[in-house]
DNA sequence: AAAAATTATGACAACCTTGTCATAATCGCT
DNA sequence: AGCGATTATGACAAGGTTGTCATAATTTTT
């Protein structure tokens, strides 16, 4: 938890720190990333930074919340309106915002991504919970879709889950490229489409 | 590449070295390997690892050299008579092969993993053409199956290659627990036909 | 304007890792 | 046994990081 001097910092100032810190998360995994960095990005001095979080997993607990934050923000809307919508096309939906996501934080999505991946020191305490909450949600709007008779019965739900859950946010985030992002976002739509066809009628012939 | 030194070592000493490096590389990313814990583990004075490699580059290196040997003696005689296989029962095959891989040599598979998702320093000198030859065998083996009539026509051949890719290396190996091997030996392989399943047919009704 | 409370600084100790090197121990031959 | 070649060792320099702390600079109160 930040302190009240770093809450009351003129906003100029906190946003240097800010932005170096999701700089440096967004460039390598938790345990590589360096104060030292952070503080020579963000022209603070040693003795400041420490004024203002305990260590280093006290300032990424922060920015990871200020990143769940912004993504709540702009999740928000469909994920309190996914009634009356088929579980794919919800996924197609959430895909499509998190595709915007990605290009308006591109470096959110990375430091998310090497959370997930890496599963570092703090994966437990800050996402695990989430990602099997997740799929349980899946799940859980997958058996609606077989109750209404969208989805075959004989599906292994979870299973459906994951793959869901695996392939949006793998396949997808490896189109992403923060340099070149526009190209990118063509590419994610795309490659997302072909997916979800995949998944709804499967490849074989007839 | 190891000195000459290393090769002569007394057998007993060398795998004292490589399982000290395996079992390092299998719980941390490249980076987060010290050189210093290895040498502990080994019990080896750190002048001699000088003398046996060059520096973590080269140690590392040779390991990943020593994983693919043993994975290509493992999966040589499925890999040389795949013809004649549907794709789906070729990927099957493999996957099952890739289980009992993965209870052998476990650590290997973290290994793998690590570079595999890290993408440290070292992975395009390494991996990166393996694994766009592998979705590109697979692409092939694909448009194969769809020429016989076994895949329809309108599924993009790399992305169902890379769907399968993904998955069959990453919701695989989320159930491979290093401590418990026998259990999670069953899992993966229901959740694979899970997934094969989903592939195969889809999701949808009708 | 003086005192109190806050905030800013950067030098520094403690710690750790890497790669080197001079020296010691062994081995292999003659 | 003696000597050159090979291998083994561990102390050490160089370089980097973290967290602390005494001190200085500012801001707020009174």
């Amino acid at each position: 938890m930040p302190s009240k001097t770093f809450i009351n910092l003129e906003a100029e100032k906190r946003k240097r720190i800010v932005d170096a810190t999701v700089f440096e998360f967004a460039s390598k995994p938790y345990e590589q990333v360096m104060i030292s960095d952070i503080i020579k990005k963000a022209k603070i001095p040693r003795g400041s930074f420490y004024q203002y979080f305990i260590d280093k997993e006290d300032l990424y607990i922060y920015i990871i919340g200020v990143i769940k934050q912004e993504k709540m923000t702009f999740f928000e809307s469909t994920l309190n309106n996914y009634n009356g919508l088929k579980f794919l096309d919800l996924v197609r939906k959430l895909y499509e915002e998190g595709v915007q996501f990605a290009l308006k934080y591109p470096r959110y999505v990375k430091i998310m991504d090497f959370l997930m991946k890496n599963k570092n020191p703090l994966y437990d305490k800050i996402m695990a919970e989430n990602v099997l909450y997740a799929e349980k949600v899946y799940a859980n709007l997958i058996d609606q879709d077989k109750a209404k008779g969208y989805i075959r019965e004989d599906i292994d739900s979870l299973t459906f889950a994951k793959i869901i859950v695996q392939l949006t946010t793998n396949i997808a985030v490896e189109e992403l490229d923060i340099d070149n992002e526009v190209e990118s976002f063509k590419r994610m739509l795309e490659r997302n489409n072909q997916i979800l066809k995949i998944i709804e009628y499967g490849v074989l012939k007839g």
